[in-house]
DNA sequence: CTTAACTTGAGACTCATTATCAATAAGGAT
DNA sequence: ATCCTTATTGATAATGAGTCTCAAGTTAAG
């Protein structure tokens, strides 16, 4: 835990940012789940405990943890954005239920190397991606 | 082109929807073009043509086009969603510059078939799925 | 041709996210 | 430890894509 507080030290060193309260309160909020959380929920996650932040601060702290890929951002197709914390957690993707929102990970290698041969055809320098299947779940068919 | 409208026709009547000049001329206007447009962009082109049709109704129509498949919705991470048609167009994903926004078409079969057997896995029931690469272009790098 | 029901368009509205800016806090220099 | 400069915060306003509303206009079944 203390090795991830360094982690974000060194990431706000490395933007010339600032190490406040806050953010290293956002970042644990956002470490202490493994849930796909929206910012809100870890806006008032955060007021329950009495840590006081406001919404734009989740956001901003929310932009760095992602551009340093500790944290994911997970667009779902409707509402808002949710997140989730990459550490100690290995890549995955997900499987959306279209009717209960319901979110599973998946990972398969073979298609992870598949998306580097397309990036390398390309000519282009993969930073990330996005793979994501809708679909209707067991539950809801 | 007449074989396109005659599926209009039949996805509005399977929908209980009634055919529309102003839906049919979304449809021409997004089947004119193989560019992955906005929203915005559609609706301007028909007002350029002097064809009268509302925001709201170019939203409303793509909505029907791509719960039928033939439009897909592309989401690029920034701004407006980006539509293209799906008439005569073999299946493909994206490859976008996080730079320039280029955006390039690949299909992978392997990668096609893999998915299907993740669905199976999960037991869900594939509709439809989101493949993006993000990265850097060669001109951008 | 009538009529009931659907569609349209202009603009109001929503809601996630971003920008503003005065007040506050961080942390290097002294 | 205390300034002092600069970044950060938070409350709120603003933005922007997309949706909703509803009166007026169309459609098509009978």
């Amino acid at each position: 835990m203390t090795n991830n507080l360094k982690k974000l030290k060194q990431v706000l060193a490395k933007e010339g940012l600032r190490f406040t309260c806050q953010r290293e309160e956002v970042w644990k909020e956002i470490l202490s789940s493994g849930e796909h959380r929206d910012a809100d929920e870890i806006y008032h996650s955060l007021r329950e405990k009495g840590i006081s932040v406001s919404r734009a601060t989740v956001y901003r702290t929310i932009d760095v943890l992602v551009k340093y890929n500790m944290v994911r951002k997970l667009d779902v197709g409707v509402g808002p954005s949710k997140f989730e914390h990459k550490i100690d957690i290995s890549h995955h993707d997900h499987i959306i239920c279209m009717k209960c929102g319901k979110i599973e990970e998946f990972v398969v290698n073979q298609i992870e190397n598949l998306q580097e041969r397309v990036a390398e055809q390309y000519s282009f320098k993969l930073v990330r991606h996005i793979h994501q299947l809708f679909g209707i779940c067991k539950d809801c068919q």
